[in-house]
DNA sequence: TCAGACATGTAAGTCGTTACATGATTCA
DNA sequence: TGAATCATGTAACGACTTACATGTCTGA
């Protein structure tokens, strides 16, 4: 049976925002959605092109003058109706495999310094992706209350002063996109505090294990 | 250039616990690793076999009388060496898919209810494997503080009592058998206190949005 | 003018899952 | 005796990632 296609529908999905090419996909991934999600560019063009096949979206090659040409694709009724589907749909459980907890447990073996000093590079990445994402919450929750778009929003919303945006759907999209955020910030957080308590946890088992370094700070 | 081989890393650190069939492998992942690691049998037995290839591994044909004949594999010298060098090497993060936070920010363009049974059906899951998760962590705390092994835990350590143990490798086991089960219980802890949050505001919304359900409780 | 962003794709290969296939032993 | 569990594997497929290949336009 095949599994479910994420990819498909996070395309249809996306193209459901407004409509854009591979290449303003990729981007919107990767700058606004990269705490959840990600894509590739050799699964991206592919399924775009199965998505045409199938007939959920529709692709308008737009060559401007003086424009590079590019393929703009958009969601079609049909799209718009699987893409609801799937929403309502089950929601998959995503599988866990996390290499840092695994190299914690696989490591009795090993001396405590080699688990410290994991547990130290995993941490120093967590701190700088929870400040990102915080620095992102506070950009957010101020476009949210001042009802104005910076820049940096207008690559992941689309910037367009004609879009036809019912009233609302901004303020809409503005909501689940912090939303979205605050699951990165939470989860960062949980997995810094993790470090925290097992760097104590592991650092108090070697100076216990190794007498010599009882009363060695850091 | 070959990406990581996490699960022949894996298998090789298991083995390096101690000798085991590809079932036992298969079982201790299921039920003492499963909130951070995974593995498919598929996967399980051609691994097994290429690290019998590679001499990091070797294989004796356990056919005991009356017993069910079985593949014990051990972690041989040259096994433990690339175990180390993996251990030490850099560790790659997991990209992240997370489907749940997907669904939501694609759910613009749906009712707020689908949202609503999105996160609830959500938290339901998250509360369950916490609650799993607390469990776990109980038994484990009471067995490193009073130094029995539990049922429970003997699939999952080994229930050798003739298992020549040096001294302190025991207590050491259950200290990261507990740290990864702690990541375990923050990160359901921090998944339930977003889903709280975003389920406060998306019922929140919906009110404002649709003034009929001002005054709904719940 | 040339680096860097824009833009689109393909090919090969990795990684892993599901479903299938098979059979032994235990125990109610 | 027959269901559950122990036990080992393979085949087909699915879903991606990486590296390659190619070209255009903009602006410092």
């Amino acid at each position: 049976m095949p599994r479910s296609k994420k990819t498909w529908f996070a395309v249809l999905g996306l193209l459901a925002w407004r409509p854009m090419s591979g290449y303003d996909i990729k981007k919107l991934v990767e700058i606004g959605l990269s705490h959840f999600w990600s894509e590739s560019y050799g699964a991206l063009y592919p399924t775009l092109a199965q998505l045409v096949s199938a007939g959920l979206v529709s692709r308008r090659s737009d060559r401007g003058r003086g424009k590079r040409p590019r393929h703009v694709f958009s969601i079609t009724p049909r799209g718009r109706g699987e893409l609801e589907r799937w929403l309502r749909g089950p929601t998959e459980e995503p599988r866990v495999r996390n290499e840092v907890v695994l190299k914690l447990f696989l490591s009795p073996s090993r001396p405590w310094a080699e688990s410290v000093r994991l547990l130290e590079e995993h941490r120093t990445r967590q701190l700088a992706s929870h400040e990102d994402f915080a620095a992102s919450e506070v950009v957010l929750r101020r476009a949210l209350k001042e009802g104005v778009l910076p820049v940096e929003l207008q690559s992941v919303l689309g910037d367009g002063p004609k879009a036809n945006q019912p009233s609302g759907a901004r303020s809409r999209q503005l909501l689940v996109l912090l939303l979205s955020l605050r699951q990165g910030v939470l989860a960062a957080q949980a997995r810094l505090a993790w470090c925290d308590e097992a760097l104590r946890a592991v650092r108090q088992e070697a100076r216990a294990t190794n007498p010599r370094l009882r009363g060695v700070a850091r």
